[in-house]
DNA sequence: TCAGGATTCAAACGAATGTTTCAAACAAGG
DNA sequence: CCTTGTTTGAAACATTCGTTTGAATCCTGA
């Protein structure tokens, strides 16, 4: 239940906070049980980090900026490797979600922990957690964005972010759900291993790229029943 | 700022926690924040509901009893119109996640408001609220899981669990990430009409559905569900 | 009309929060 | 050795939280 000693505080801390804020929520976490988890006296949090805010920021900025680099990288490559034409679709949903998934698989090293609290957080009315993830991951979703928009030129942009959101909603719910909520499967969804989920997403996520566009017409006409 | 004055105590209070959960968060939204904006005593919230938590407990009872009774009644007009045959897939898919979606179209009545404070809910740690949507969840769970079941009977029932699960993700962004964090879309997720969004939705999710199912087969052992 | 339960109100409660303080312990260089 | 700067330690800080209290007020039915 507590960090291992050898590591010095500040990293301590950091991997204590990281475990917690999973667990409890952003809130719910305090520094006291943050400190002593981490085998730290309570001042070390401000005295290491300022505040209690800027500790959470640094548990996600720490394992995010190695995250968008991995992402960032594998666009490039897939850009250098296409030449002047798009990258295919199914090599961009890959490589975006793909990277995601290969973090949260990294069970060892708590990546699959924080993978859950990075899901949780998109969705957290918290200002000060959105707008820092915003920064974070502007570059990354603006290049993506292109990437896709350049490899399906003739599906209306709108509809492209939209289906964005949708496959961020899914991955979401694909790292964070499988071992916290289990609303759905009454043990179904037990942690299998991360090749199979991995698969089992990209599945779905290309399958919800690639539907043929909703028909807004006949759909605003037909609106009866009951 | 203030609900209207005219409703009784308690349903201003449950008005306003409704309200300030979706904006603030759970353990964000205090007692005391809620009572001003319901314009009640503080003791008010302790006196009709008992505690924080039953507070909280209501708001959600209040709407999910009904969107649970509606989902319910849509499958068994499906079912009972399909005889002794399965429910198509795009049927069930639509009557599941239709329902949630025209709840949240609701505007006026505050329904999109406590969608997105449902889909957030989903992904909370927060022990009660869990158990809490476990239970009242469990019924339509259930019904929707068979009838999906049998739908697709060539599917594994794994692999179906995991699709739901999923479209519960995409869903959940759906409702709750169009006006909240918008990191994707920098303006283009603006709150269209609620039937164009339905209609995304659906599109997106039947085609994630009927997605060729992953190939993970090569390198496991088949499983054989019961 | 008036008694009595239902509701509101201001004030206070104890517990817990993030933060600050300042002295003690430590590390390393001259 | 002493000095200097960094890190830890225990205790207290001021707020804020959810909850409780007990009196005041409202409402209703006999």
């Amino acid at each position: 239940m507590v960090e291992p000693a050898e590591a010095d505080t500040r990293t301590r801390i950091l991997d204590a906070t990281e475990r917690l804020l999973t667990d409890h929520g952003f809130e719910a976490t305090t520094l006291r049980m943050i400190t002593k988890a981490a085998k730290a006296n309570l001042a070390a949090v401000n005295y290491h980090f300022g505040s209690k805010e800027a500790l959470i920021e640094e548990v996600f900025r720490r394992r995010l900026s190695w995250l968008n680099e991995s992402s960032l990288k594998r666009l490039d490559k897939l850009e250098a490797a296409a030449g002047d034409g798009p990258v295919k679709p199914s090599q961009i949903v890959e490589a975006f979600f793909g990277a995601a998934l290969r973090a949260a698989g990294d069970a060892a090293g708590g990546g699959r922990r924080f993978m859950r609290l990075l899901g949780r957080a998109y969705m957290q009315p918290t200002e000060f957690v959105r707008r820092f993830l915003a920064d974070e991951y502007a570059e990354v979703v603006r290049r993506y964005r292109a990437a896709l928009f350049r490899a399906l030129p003739d599906t209306p942009r709108e509809e492209l972010v939209w289906r964005l959101h949708f496959m961020l909603g899914a991955m979401s719910y694909a790292v964070s759900g499988s071992d916290s909520l289990n609303l759905l499967g009454e043990g179904m969804l037990d942690d299998t291993e991360p090749e199979v989920l991995h698969a089992r997403l990209m599945s779905f996520l290309l399958g919800g790229l690639r539907a043929p566009l909703p028909s807004y017409c006949a759909t605003l006409s037909r609106e009866s029943t009951q």
